[in-house]
DNA sequence: ACCCAGGCATTGG
DNA sequence: CCAATGCATGGG
């Protein structure tokens, strides 16, 4: 059993970044979230559901094969699950911070609750943010359910299939040819490639990154092919969990902030930053997240005018 | 048949 | 610093 501050909105953030109806690796049914995890080397079904009451939310946890779970094996589960749901964040902070900022007050009410929900691995993270590069995310999920059932191992519980994210180890071996055959373009198959074959060297140091403050993380990511400043920053959130980013870099999160914190009128991306910094500080990340689920409910919309690419700094 | 969608690397001013 | 270009699939 896990404590989680109140307020959690479970179900919400099990879903929010996991487009489940569309891939392999995450579900959500049911109320239960259920997933395939590398623990200590093996690979086990770990399920999820709610427990406890608004005011005192728990997650429960359960693993199978029952048969090989160990203390060790079940600590393990229990803090990737706590890395997931990012049980650290202390949401309170966040409605304190929104306090005085009416759109995102509005947000925070409809969707209280609503955690950032984090990648299992920096690998998993990397992967997912190049395959959605420019492309729709009904797209990308589906080139990830493609890249998911390749080269993923999978798991049989209760004549269910699940399956786990690939190993880096296991990626590092494919082909430029394996991966363009799955409908990725040249440029994400190398990028893949590249990356997976950094990681399961150890050239891509989580534990050294973790340490780093947010632009060093960012010019470090950078370095790696296929890996620019948005593929960063949203590595900073979904998989560091770090609650102060604003990923200026984003379509819809530029178009957004333009429209309704700026009257329309465009502003530079370096800009965007600088003043999302300024009004959501330390929860500039939630703000993001926030936007987000207003535009999944249909609460923000942008016109397609409104959405403006680079253009010099409105004055 | 288009057009565009939660970018990036490269090239060239 | 800024702008233009090619890239992949799938939904409207």
């Amino acid at each position: 059993m896990i404590k989680v501050r109140p307020p959690f909105a479970f179900a919400a953030t099990a879903r929010f970044l996991r487009f489940t109806e569309a891939e392999a690796v995450d579900t959500f049914r049911d109320g239960l979230y259920a997933r395939a995890f590398y623990l200590k080397g093996r690979l086990y079904l770990v399920r999820v559901e709610p427990r406890g009451t608004a005011a005192r939310p728990a997650l429960s946890l359960s693993i199978a094969p029952a048969k090989n779970v160990t203390p060790p094996i079940l600590q393990a589960a229990e803090s990737l699950v706590r890395h997931i749901f990012t049980v650290g964040h202390d949401l309170k902070n966040w409605q304190q911070q929104v306090a005085d900022d009416p759109l995102l007050r509005e947000l925070e009410t409809e969707h209280r609750g609503l955690h950032l929900a984090c990648w299992p691995t920096l690998f998993e993270a990397l992967v997912v943010s190049i395959l959605s590069q420019q492309i729709s995310t009904a797209v990308a999920m589906t080139l990830k359910r493609r890249v998911v059932e390749r080269f993923g191992e999978s798991l049989a519980v209760d004549g269910q299939t699940y399956f786990a994210f690939p190993r880096a180890e296991t990626m590092a071996g494919a082909t430029v040819e394996d991966l363009r055959a799955l409908g990725l373009s040249n440029a994400k198959a190398q990028s893949i490639i590249e990356l997976a074959r950094a990681a399961s060297r150890g050239t891509l140091d989580s534990n050294d990154l973790k340490e780093q403050d947010n632009e060093t993380v960012i010019a470090r990511l950078s370095q790696l092919r296929g890996i620019g400043r948005w593929t960063a920053e949203w590595a900073l959130m979904l998989y560091f969990g770090r609650t102060d980013i604003f990923p200026a870099g984003d379509l819809f999160l530029r178009g957004a902030f333009v429209k309704y914190f700026n009257a329309g009128v465009p502003l530079a991306e370096k800009e965007i930053r600088a003043r999302a910094a300024e009004r959501w500080g330390r929860w500039s990340s939630y703000a993001a997240l926030y936007l987000l689920a207003g535009m999944r409910a249909g609460r923000i919309t942008l016109k397609p005018e409104r959405v403006v690419s680079s253009q010099k700094a409105g004055a």
